[in-house]
DNA sequence: TGCAGATCAATTGTGTGCAATCGGATTGTA
DNA sequence: TACAATCCGATTGCACACAATTGATCTGCA
């Protein structure tokens, strides 16, 4: 039980640091179960999300793809550069936008989709874990990334000049 | 829409890939939080983590900081030589064994946690959230990691010793 | 004593991730 | 038609994060 007493401050604030801590531990963790299964592909992490969001959109924009997995042009153009490199997708500017660039996958890029479909099963392998565990941890993410993003900075600031 | 069929294998493969964006998603979205509140500090997350390593231990070891914060020495060594440049830490290699090189806080750096007594609760009042959900998270990732350092390779490989 | 193997930190190279800025293109407005 | 504001992606600079290698040191064993 949560013992509630009015003086929880100090669990609070140790709870925050537990939690931040541990995310990112676990978020590199489990990134690093991907590499082995993810390396016979040639691919890291961030480049199989981003293949997945083509595999399931076929043709996205850099700004598309950016909003799906939360990653600016900074981190993108660099690791679709990559992708290009390696013959998986192709980048054009759109001719009714001359601004945007259009990502689509090439017929390499859409056959590795048959070898990455075991890649979920290969992870779980190694991640021997309870679904029901999974399932939680899932819903309480979901959480987080909402509480996270739509928090504005502090509460809010008296204007001042 | 969470269909309960019998055949769960697809929802269990969709859950996995949920679950490890997410994870990333919410590391970085959190990591954001902190951002603008460790910027007065001069610090960034993963060097607030050292240095709230070394505000309950006084002096460490690089190899016991990697092990406590589950980081290498490729990524410490840069880390550490930032801190020290900005006179929050020492390094000095240890007299009884040449190898090691032990980290020891500076005046400055003592000093500073006062300041960082603030930190988590300003970080709080930025994720604003249940506190139960917080700890479901917590105890969440704490299996999450578990699982993901203790899982060996594949499943399991003949023996070979 | 002497040497092979292990240990520890640093370094190198690659790949994200983010802030700030730039340049080209489009859109709204006068 | 001009022109300012906006939008979009690329680039630059900095800071992790990890694999692989290196160099210095220590330890165990013959």
């Amino acid at each position: 039980m949560t013992a509630a007493t009015p003086d929880t401050e100090p669990d609070l604030l140790a709870l925050d640091q537990q939690v931040c801590f541990a995310l990112a531990v676990a978020a590199r963790s489990v990134i690093a179960l991907y590499r082995p299964v993810l390396e016979p592909l040639g691919l890291t992490h961030p480049q199989y999300l981003v293949m997945l969001a083509l595999w399931q959109h076929r043709r996205l924009t850099v700004k598309e793809l950016g909003g799906l997995l939360q990653l600016d042009s900074g981190t993108l153009s660099p690791l679709l550069k990559r992708l290009v490199s390696v013959g998986l997708v192709t980048k054009a500017r759109d001719g009714r936008d001359e601004r945007v660039v259009v990502v689509e996958l090439t017929e390499t890029g859409s056959a590795l989709r048959q070898q990455a479909l075991a890649v979920p099963r290969a992870v779980m392998a190694r991640l021997r874990m309870d679904v029901g565990d999974l399932v939680a941890l899932r819903d309480s993410l979901t959480s987080v990334i909402a509480a996270a993003t739509t928090a504005g900075p502090p509460p809010a600031e008296q204007s001042q000049t």
